[in-house]
DNA sequence: CGTTGCTTTGAACTAGCTCAAGACCTGTGG
DNA sequence: CCACAGGTCTTGAGCTAGTTCAAAGCAACG
């Protein structure tokens, strides 16, 4: 088994069943590992796709600009995920795939992918199930940018970073990555700067979360849970993971 | 062919290659036809879903409710849509659908759809690919939502709703079917049911748009498609429509 | 050490909210 | 044919959550 391709198979085995089969038609894709510095976009608003991405290490956005130039976050993506898998049958791009830290990236062709899921019809299911929980995961985002105040948003985008984290790390309850800028934050929730340092900083007077170098620690989760309205369910994870 | 598949089909080919062969074996699948009053859920929030149901006549529409009670509406479809198509890979609801006015559906069983699309990968990618475009719709109004003014939300979603009606019927540029309440376009734009008023109101003042008896007319495109910052590349659809 | 980028804070403003009342429909039963 | 009830839409008044602009503080880096 390679290196590269452990935290895509914890993320698949936490959402469906993976064979030995599918993990091998995994492993013979062959992989191009790049580097990316912060900032740099893997694939552009408008362009055309030849590969879907792995990410190996850092973290990744994806980002789509109004022809007034205001950004929105639509997503954000940690190691084991495949942010633009759509990209292989939606090869022009609708938005930006950024590289939110330095990162290590896989690209993956998207004709090996064409090969490796007409050859196992289960593959082709699992990473079918994977882009509609992408897709789950824009209409929890929609509902909470539409329908809650900016604080419960905050806590919402923390919430659900930690539950993703942890299905893939180890973190007993630790720290995890959270180099989001304020003004990313603020792309996020669709509110200010402002409002976003501010909600930032109620956490953290609350004492639900810390905020260090760029991790971020759950300090009282049931109630960040409850203040972000935060219901896992759409992350279609198997097995509730042990928190506390 | 069937009748009940015409919209169905004028939509997948808006969208990707049918074949003769992919459109038998879309009639091959059993129709279980069914009626629905206004407000009738087809499946409910953590449902099980059984089968996925293709819309024939009136409008559905899927909606969200967070834990305090708020909706967001995530969808509008319109006959030829199949709003949850992606319920056979995630078989739990996360969210409502619901007869926005007097439906007819059709409901396809689950394992019906496991034979077509066992049968004919190109199916397969093909719905696939559909379910796509359902995410990129998210990603769109993710946008609209987070990132701009409610009078543009408004004009976006009759913008959106002009465009798809015109891919399946055959408009001309005349008015089309526009139920939806005031509280209901409070809820996909994230706003109150007072600015929902508003701006439908400014709307028809500024000559863009006529509503008239659950029916719209656009009457200046241009404009509107600029107040609304449309741009329906989201909705990946092969050929321009010809548009007045 | 100076530049650059990120964060915090304050002040003034405004878009959008809630609440509430009234107008307007439309269907129903007497 | 009228009366009334229920839903939908409009309008206004007062409030608040959010905005922009601007300046200052901090921290990291070459």
């Amino acid at each position: 088994m390679k290196a590269e391709t452990g935290n895509l198979f914890r993320k698949l085995e936490a959402i469906g069943e993976l064979t030995e089969e599918m993990k091998a038609a995994i492993d013979a894709m062959p992989l191009q590992v790049k580097s990316l510095a912060k900032g740099e976009h893997v694939v552009s608003d408008g362009e055309i796709s030849r590969h879907s991405c792995l990410l190996l290490e850092g973290m990744l956005h994806r980002s789509k600009l109004t022809p007034q130039g205001n950004r929105q976050i639509l997503s954000i993506h940690i190691p084991g995920d495949v942010p633009d898998l759509h990209s292989y049958h939606l090869k022009k791009m609708d938005h930006d795939l950024v590289a939110t830290v330095d990162c290590q990236v896989a690209l993956i062709a998207h004709e090996d992918i064409g090969q490796a899921i007409h050859a196992s019809p289960a593959l082709s299911d699992l990473l079918w199930r994977e882009t509609l929980i992408d897709a789950a995961t824009f209409r929890a985002w929609m509902t909470m940018i539409g329908q809650t105040q900016t604080l419960a948003r905050v806590a919402h985008i923390l919430c659900e970073l930690y539950v993703r984290w942890e299905m893939i790390g180890d973190l007993e309850g630790g720290p995890f990555p959270f180099p989001l800028s304020q003004d990313e934050v603020a792309d996020v929730i669709g509110a200010s700067i402002v409002l976003a340092s501010h909600s930032l900083q109620a956490l953290q007077q609350r004492g639900l979360v810390s905020l260090e170098g760029g991790k971020a620690t759950v300090l009282d989760w049931p109630a960040l849970r409850d203040l972000a309205q935060f219901e896992p369910a759409y992350l279609y994870y198997l097995h509730e993971t042990r928190r506390r």
